[in-house]
DNA sequence: ACAATGACTTGACTTAAGTCAATGCTTTTT
DNA sequence: AAAAAGCATTGACTTAAGTCAAGTCATTGT
């Protein structure tokens, strides 16, 4: 079975239509670790991420990665750069194996035209990734540490002890010493509690609010 | 003449469907100063700014305002907001008198669905936000004081003696006391010239580049 | 024209978070 | 089980940018 038989984004396709679709696209292997593009590169290929979790990121001047998202399948990956015709504004990195199917974005395009179902579906992905990208202001431009990691806690407490906390800290944008010195900060002020393990607990919801609302 | 005639974006819709529009939508003048909306407020509205400058800020907890974007008419404003039914992730406050229509979305909805040519206006739009927001995580997470300055110079310098340079720290984020400081640093180190009336001028673009690229 | 208000500059200080280094713990490898 | 590698914690220090305050210059209102 072909692969793009199983994209629910495309399952209401007719068969000419699959057809086409199928002429004018690839699809990819990645392995865990390996680049599906770097910050600056262009392409005249719209990416779909279909197996696999993918890692976007940006570079800053200290050639530090800043960390934005994870994408999971299916969606489409900074779509942005073909509807504008711009450069990747970040790079993403593939952190299990993963599949991408690529598709020439010139041809795409005639095919949404004459698609509202598939019209619909892009504008529901684009407004997806708005979404995505005005959490990322508000956590990087509004936040500071102590908000992030409250705000972290609140949302994804199975985290903690689940993955270590220098990986919890690169998904904050923190450092470790920052993320361990909040955490010894929150456990002191008893707004929680932290076991050997690092799995965290807390009571009061109210006030790890407070940090971040 | 009504208003609706005047907006390029709905300028392909037949009478039929204007008719449905002028009937889901009505307009509302704003003066300077007031606000259009409040980051957390929630509508069932689609904003389409039809005249006037709109300033899009969010707020920090120290309660300083975070400038994000200045809107031109003819755009829709937030429509993140309707598409993804969250509340408004910033504020919007007029920085000249203004007008905007509000749509009924849920309404609206039903118009995009039988209309392919306003599909495309949207994807146009949502894709445009997109790319906006990119910026904005470009300039405030990636760039330090330095680089949005030189970024400032290279990509707006008439702004410079035509705007007060408190102004413009406030669209760069930042204090009047660094711009100044950097602005001094950059003529110190003959990178840029700056005369009597705050007027900018540099002949080596490379120099300044490498201070954001 | 002159007072008053606002804009720009500069210095001294503060702050939040990062950096670096040392130490003690866990895992993992062998 | 011992050695090595990686992780967490803590203290001392650095850094970029903000804050505060004072002084000068420029613009505006009467």
């Amino acid at each position: 079975m072909h692969i793009l038989n199983e994209v629910s984004l495309f399952s209401k396709l007719d068969k000419e239509e699959l057809k086409l679709l199928k002429n004018i696209s690839t699809s990819k292997k990645y392995s865990k670790g390996e680049i599906l593009f770097y910050e600056g590169d262009r392409s005249k290929n719209l990416h779909l991420l279909v197996e696999g979790i993918l890692k976007l990121y940006k570079t800053n001047f200290k050639g530090q990665q800043i960390f934005l998202h994870q994408f999971y399948p299916q969606s489409f990956v900074a779509e942005l750069t073909n509807f504008e015709d711009i450069p990747f504004p970040a790079s993403a990195e593939f952190i299990t194996d993963g599949v991408v199917l690529k598709i020439d974005f010139e041809k795409f395009k005639t095919l949404i035209h004459g698609n509202p179902n598939l019209s619909l579906k892009i504008i529901r992905s684009l407004s997806e990734k708005l979404k995505i990208m005005s959490e990322v202001i508000h956590n990087e431009v509004i936040l500071n540490s102590e908000a992030k990691v409250a705000k972290m806690i609140v949302e994804l407490p199975e985290l903690f002890g689940d993955i270590k906390n220098t990986k919890i800290a690169q998904l904050l944008n923190i450092t470790p010493e920052t993320l361990s010195r909040t955490l010894s900060k929150f456990k002191q002020l008893k707004i929680v509690e932290i076991d050997e393990s690092q799995k965290i607990t807390y009571s009061n919801l109210k006030k790890l609010l407070k940090f971040y609302e």
